[in-house]
RNA sequence: GCGGGUAUAGCUCAGUUGGCUAGAGCGCAGCUCUGAUAAAGCUGAGGUCCUUGGUUCGAAUCCAAGUACCCGCACCA
């Protein structure tokens, strides 16, 4: 038997998901897959690589639908292609993760992990962070599987290689690092590394430097205390200069004090004491647009101006005024000179600087300039020669020489309050005021940064034009983000890439120093650091080229004869993932091969943040290597919230983990605080949720949209799919007889081929022009409104029929083409779904998989514009009959004698009541349906009538009146007006009145006993009249329907031939019954009608209500034949 | 501050190159169907297509300005 019998109650769809990833890995499918397509045209996908520090989330499972399903397609139509996936391995984000795990709280800890002993440490804390990497691209692998994302995994036996053997490429493997290296080659021999002196942002908590776009990540607005602090001019005793800061651990290290020349300073007298501030900033109204707009911090009052300050201290009174130019040079005594190291070189400059970028919307318009602390401070102290304080360790913690408070941290509240209080005893602190700003975090562990003198080392990005040059060539997918924009603005603005961390587990920076001389060398490739190495090679051959071991390879600095060091910096792990075009496509080990694959053809992430990010680095690197750009076509996608359009958070109870949504089900928090549990959705539905939304919107993932769209589109074509399988088992239908021509087929079958084929155009479009929504959508459309809503629905009979014919045929025909064809169109979104219905409709001449299929092509010969037009004419006159009978509360079961279709002989809706007439006296149950030409005069007549709503407020008791004279006009000729949206005159007693188009409802009204509907242009009324025949008619139907109904209570099956009695006391029912006795037989499969009461075992007995009176139904399986 | 985007029903969103009487789903209200049946369907209410100008025979769509929101960049003492 061909077709297996299928289940429409309670399908478990994740469990029939499992066991098809059984069957393709019973049978091999991925690899005959690959097996066919290996001589075909080639298809390039780059993978970004994903970071294998934690469980996949469900977020990860968009970009992995669009990898899949568009590998998918072009594996279906014969493309050859490599199917690797990439894990992001190296770089801070796995060394939080570890130390976490090992309970670590700092670098001094990681260091010591063995006691005493740094070499043995690094080594042991960089084998857990390659474990830890292991073992979480293990459970991504096992995810992605489920997910059904097909691509060459790695395997049991895999796993026990070298990341370099694997089948998946890591970042972490030693081709990666060394091609890194290669590419930093290229740029030392352009000039463009160097080492960078400067006041960085840093986290103290890693103890790391973070970079330009590290940096972008963090930024979180919290409240800090400001405070406003006078510095005593030296020459000038009683004057003060008024500086603000929302840092005020700053003020330990201050240098100088800036002034813009340009503005005006005023002199304010306050109690004994003269202090200079910006004329503007006395009185600036601070924070005014973000306290307007809320975007503040709870708690935290509004700001005061200056000028309220000084009021609310005792007042104030301005005494003069000076520009800025003039008060260059005056000197100052510093906040903090009284400690040994300020004391010994800032306190000998305390100048006032000029720096024409100070403002006067914010602070005092003096801005106090601590060169160790700041970014800009530092170039404002270069140019100007000043010494530099340094206060912190890389930890955050003063260090000697800061008096109480060396060994207290920097962030530390604490800390804050003894420096306050220490300006305060020392007068010298005017006010503190908590200021809300936006403040970099570290990205990692949301540590706040500090500014902090550092040694790093940097790509000079001078060469950016020619990364613009390449980003031109790029598509930027969904066009509407416009990535291009994006991506070329950051590279207009970006700064140098600061390459360097002083941490422990990525990349080993090829970079060696003679620290006598400060001369550096970068290697670029292993073979080129054996050769150069004078010591330490033996101990390092045969370890990967991370720390510490790549730490112990010495070289000679060929200048001085000096042993050269490698710097102890692991590299940004940007570089590696940046790298990957070039070291997972055999870039160095076969360059033909890897001209073949490089430009990929397609990419997709992601994209908040990859514009810096991933994008950047490639297409950076890309540029430097090849000069050319590494993908054809990015696509970006948005973000995943949860269901309320919230950010997902394990903490909140929000986020969804992946196994919960494909097999275990999940609990979710509202966002009232609710937690209720919810049934797993399984892969498919996840994948098409992803597919069919907007990249460039962030989408809104949970149980109800999982729901609705199983409702909408999962199930019902799962239905349709049941019932064809069902009914095609019980009547033999054998799918490898010979078509029958399509001359043959009725309209509703060449209708809804046609239709297909359109949806198949719609497929190819979208797939390769990157929009799968667009195809979805389509494909939803088609199959609720379409398949199963209407060819179904008008379909059923014909195969419900008994005997065998030329019709049925057709139907069957017709319905497996469709599904045949949709499960192939929809396969490489819904892997798992269209291979179960796959396998139970193909035939033994047809490949074993789906996936093994090839991709429906349009047939041009089956697309009749003609006939679809028709049938959509026909939709809304069904539509039209429907509201018809809503309206007068006429339910469709009962028969009524006519419909008319206003409509000319060239009218569409003359063409489609012609073909389909059959169709509209079938749906909505009419004896009759005839045309009814506009030129015998038309079919409803308008009806013009007040509107009481507008009307009322205007003319209140002259309504009546307004009624009545409007009765009296012509209502075409009103009607026609309002239609123009013309104003309309009415002569209402004696007086003539301008009636707007809204004050009038305009009505359509068909002839007495008849009902009229309008749409447009289209007209339609129904005969409502109900004769003795109809009615009776009607009540039939009712029996047939409350018999079909005692059927199923009775459970029988379908194809079950019933004996039956039906018992009433109402003449009418009686009536009906005798009269109907033959359809009711027919419909319910009644072959043994009985006048009395069954007896015997089987009997199923129900007393229902049709028209108000009871009756009696009994039935039981018949035996006769 | 600079740059970009968006604005369509109560909510979430579709809407091709200008060619509508502007759509869908959810929600709401009222119904209906019934051997695809623990599924489904229909009808209805609900719109200033953000505002104002312009181009055009015709604008949700194109242009300009404004408003609001979002994103990116720069973020300052």
């Amino acid at each position: 038997m061909p077709f297996e019998k299928v289940l429409t109650q309670q399908v478990d769809f994740p469990a029939l998901e499992r066991a098809i990833l059984e069957l393709w890995q019973r049978n091999g499918t991925f690899e005959k897959l690959r097996q066919k397509n290996r001589n075909g045209p080639r298809w390039s996908f780059l993978d970004g690589p994903i970071t294998a520090n934690n469980p996949m989330g469900v977020h990860h499972a968009w970009g992995r639908t669009y990898k899949d399903a568009f590998q998918r397609y072009h594996a279906m139509n014969g493309r050859h292609l490599r199917y690797q996936n990439g894990f992001d391995c190296q770089g801070l984000w796995v060394e939080v993760e570890v130390e976490r795990e090992l309970k670590l709280r700092s670098k001094r800890d990681i260091e010591n992990l063995v006691p005493g002993d740094t070499f043995q440490s690094i080594d042991r804390f960089v084998h857990y962070c390659k474990e830890r990497v292991d073992k979480y691209a293990r459970v991504q692998t096992e995810q992605s599987i489920r997910l059904g994302y097909w691509m060459d995994w790695d395997r049991e036996e895999d796993w026990r290689k070298p990341p370099d053997q694997r089948r998946s490429y890591f970042t972490m493997s030693e081709e990666n690092n060394y091609t890194i290296w290669a590419f930093l080659k290229k740029c030392h021999q352009r000039g463009l590394i160097y080492r960078g002196y400067d006041a960085m942002p840093w986290c103290p908590r890693c103890s790391v430097g973070l970079s330009q776009m590290e940096m972008a990540e963090g930024y979180q607005l919290v409240a800090h205390r400001a405070v406003f602090v006078r510095l005593p001019l030296r020459d000038r005793p009683g004057e003060n200069l008024l500086v603000w800061t929302t840092t005020p651990w700053t003020l330990t290290s201050n240098v100088a004090a800036a002034v813009n020349p340009g503005l005006t300073y005023l002199k304010v007298r306050h109690k004994e004491e003269i202090y200079y501030l910006a004329k503007g900033a006395f009185t600036a109204q601070r924070l005014e647009e973000q306290w307007k707009k809320k975007e503040w911090v709870a708690g935290v009052p509004k700001l005061s101006t200056l000028e309220q300050h000084f009021k609310s201290k005792g007042g104030y009174e301005i005494v003069g005024s000076v520009r800025g130019a003039d008060m260059i040079g005056w000197s100052y005594e510093g906040p903090f000179d009284e400690l040994p190291e300020p004391s010994k070189s800032a306190r000998t400059v305390h100048r006032v600087i000029a720096w024409k970028d100070v403002g006067e919307t914010e602070g005092t318009g003096i801005v106090h300039i601590a060169p160790g602390c700041g970014k800009e401070d530092f170039q404002l102290g270069k140019e100007e020669g000043l010494p530099p304080v340094a206060p912190l360790d890389e930890y955050g913690v003063f260090l000697p020489g800061f008096g109480e408070l060396a060994g207290r941290s920097a962030l530390d509240h604490t800390t804050t309050d003894w420096i306050l209080d220490n300006l305060q005893q020392k007068g010298l602190l005017l006010a503190v005021e908590k200021y809300p700003h936006s403040y970099p975090h570290c990205w990692r562990c949301k540590t706040e940064l500090l500014f902090r003198l550092v040694e790093e080392w940097f790509i000079d990005m001078s060469w950016r034009d020619e990364i613009k040059r390449v980003v031109e060539q790029v598509t930027f997918l969904p066009e509407s983000i416009n990535g291009k924009a994006r991506e070329l603005d950051w590279l207009t603005n970006m700064g140098d890439w600061m390459i360097s961390k002083k941490r422990f587990w990525g990349l080993a920076l090829p970079i060696w120093v003679d620290e006598q001389t400060g001369d550096f060398e970068v290697i670029g490739s292993r073979a080129e650091l054996k050769e150069r190495a004078v010591e330490g090679w033996d101990k390092f051959e045969g370890h990967t080229p991370h720390r510490p071991w790549i730490d112990l390879v010495k070289i000679r600095n060929p200048k001085t004869g000096n042993r050269m060091s490698r710097i102890p910096d692991v590299g940004n792990p940007w570089l590696d993932a940046g790298i990957v075009p070039f070291s997972t496509m055999y870039y160095n080990r076969d360059r033909a091969e890897w001209a073949k694959w490089f430009p990929a053809d397609f990419i997709t992430e992601s994209f908040p943040g990859q514009f810096r990010n991933w994008f950047y680095a490639i297409l950076a690197m890309s540029t430097m290597m090849e000069n050319r750009p590494p993908m054809k076509v990015l696509l970006g996608h948005g973000l995943v919230r949860d269901q309320w359009d919230r950010p997902m958070h394990k903490s909140a109870g929000n986020a969804i983990p992946f196994e919960g949504a494909a097999d275990e089900g999940y609990t979710l928090t509202d966002p009232k605080g609710k937690t209720e549990r919810y049934p797993p959705m399984g892969a498919d539905v996840i994948r098409w949720m992803f597919a069919r939304h907007n990249p460039a919107h962030n989408l809104d993932f949970g149980p109800a949209p999982a729901e609705e769209l199983r409702a909408k589109f999962t199930l019902k074509l799962w239905n349709v799919y049941a019932f064809f399988c069902n009914y095609a088992r019980l009547d033999g239908f054998d799918p490898s007889v010979l078509p029958l021509p399509m001359a043959e087929r009725p309209d509703l079958d060449r209708w809804i081929l046609s239709d297909l084929q359109l949806l198949v155009r719609t497929a190819r479009e979208a797939f390769e022009s990157y929009n799968l929504m667009a195809f979805c959508l389509e494909a939803e459309r088609f199959v609720d409104d379409k398949l199963s809503n209407w060819y179904v629905r008008r379909s059923r009979r014909r195969f419900w029929k008994s005997e065998q014919s030329r019709d049925k045929q057709a139907a069957y025909q017709t319905l497996y083409t469709m599904l045949l064809t949709l499960a192939k169109l929809f396969a490489p979104i819904m892997p798992f779904l269209t291979e179960t219905m796959y396998q139970n409709l193909k035939t033994t001449d047809m490949p074993e998989s789906i996936h093994l299929c090839a991709y429906p092509t349009v047939d041009e010969t089956l697309i009749d514009a003609e006939l679809s037009e028709e049938m959509n004419c026909l939709l809304s006159l069904v539509s039209l009959g429907l509201a018809a009978r809503n309206n007068v509360k006429i339910k469709v079961r009962q028969p009524l004698a006519e419909l008319k279709v206003q409509a000319s002989a060239e009218s569409k809706e003359y063409a489609a009541v012609e073909r389909f007439g059959d169709q509209l006296l079938a749906e909505l149950n009419v004896k009759v349906v005839s045309l009814h030409d506009p030129e015998w005069g038309p079919l409803l007549m308008p009806e013009v009538k007040p509107n009481p709503k507008t009307l009322g407020p205007k003319f209140g008791a002259r309504m009546k009146d307004i009624a009545s004279a409007l009765a009296a006009a012509d209502a075409e000729e009103l009607a026609m007006k309002v239609r123009a949206g013309d104003c309309v005159e009415l002569t209402c007693g004696g007086e003539v009145i301008l009636l707007e188009p809204g004050d009038l409802i305009v009505s359509m009204k068909a002839p007495e006993g008849w009902v009229g509907m309008v749409d447009g242009e289209t007209q339609i009324a129904l005969d409502t009249r109900l004769t003795e025949a109809l009615s009776l008619e009607g009540t039939a139907r009712d029996v047939v329907r409350h018999v079909q109904e005692q059927r199923k209570e009775a459970s029988l099956e379908m194809e079950d031939r019933i004996a039956l009695y039906l018992g009433t006391d109402s003449e009418k029912l009686r009536q009906a019954i005798t009269t109907h006795r033959d359809y009711i037989a027919a419909e319910t499969l009644t072959i043994e009608w009985s006048s009395q009461p069954l007896t015997g075992p089987g009997v199923h007995r129900a007393t229902v209500k049709v028209d108000g009176q009871p009756l009696t139904i009994e039935l039981r399986r018949s035996m006769a034949k």
